[in-house]
DNA sequence: GGCTTAATGTAATAATGTTGCATTTAAAAT
DNA sequence: ATTTTAAATGCAACATTATTACATTAAGCC
């Protein structure tokens, strides 16, 4: 699973450099199941030498997710890996409110109901952010 | 248009005691038509007299939030006032990216398809966050 | 190995949000 | 009307999140 290796090369080949501190970003984000702050991903970096700066690990997060290697997630605050490919229609998440686990998804049918739906209300729509809660399987005991 | 009322008259009913920062807070959510934070509620209060602590205003919109009397839209990080009735399903938004002006609305099929898109996933959803981003009719000089 | 410029580090500050405790007051009871 | 009291607000201190300007470093190129 060298997926860290495709981020970097398209990291490379839209004039990115690969450096340190974006590899160990990406490598933090990819071991974790729920999504961090920039804080949160500060503290769980190698003790070895010194930690990143904040305001560096902000800017890796803003390049990442202009560029869809990653996602804020709104309703927790926190950033996460992106998991999907392109071209499926905008990238939705689904979110188990007791553990916090998460999973991302996409649906065009979904995309494209909203879009006509705001489109009734006079907007062009471009951007579609949704973010389902509930309880996960495990959460849920494996019941229903 | 005296919704104002309606909303004191709900808040005694529920329990909770009518006072001067919920009337206050209340109208500058009702005279605005983009998402407010809670600083700036804060400034946009009465003059006359010292301003709304922080606090206060912080308590109120959960308060209002927790009630649906108000929303917090994360991509904005401000709130505004509920304009929708109950019964719909979950509320959304749609958000101008140039002008920030915003409209609420609720969609029963919306609601659906995306409870059985995540039900697939394993999740059993309970809350549907949606903001649709794009350009309103007077920020597309009314084309299309 | 040096060059160039993108990227990172540093310091300072802004914006947002929370907690514990003292004081005030809306609404009920007398 | 006055008293009562739980709820709401004020206050102070602090935590978290995020941004800006400028100095320093190093990735990728020759
Ligand atoms: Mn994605
Ligand atoms: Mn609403
Ligand atoms: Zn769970
Ligand atoms: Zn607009």
């Amino acid at each position: 699973m060298s997926q860290i290796g495709d981020s970097l090369q398209f990291l490379r080949s839209r004039g990115y450099k690969v450096t340190a501190p974006r590899k160990q970003v990406l490598e933090v984000l990819r071991r974790s199941s729920k999504p961090l702050s920039a804080y949160q991903i500060q503290k769980s970096l190698p003790i070895k030498g010194k930690p990143l700066n904040a305001v560096t690990i902000y800017r890796i997060l803003n390049l990442f997710c202009s560029l869809n290697l990653a996602h804020r997630v709104l309703s927790s605050g926190g950033f996460v890996i992106c998991t999907l490919s392109e071209g499926e229609g905008c990238h939705r998440f689904v979110v188990c409110r007791h553990c916090g686990s998460l999973q991302e998804f996409a649906s065009e049918t979904l995309c494209q109901e909203e879009s006509q739906i705001t489109q009734d209300l006079g907007f062009q729509a471009e951007y579609h952010l949704s973010e389902v809660s509930g309880l996960c399987l495990k959460c849920r005991g494996g019941q229903r």
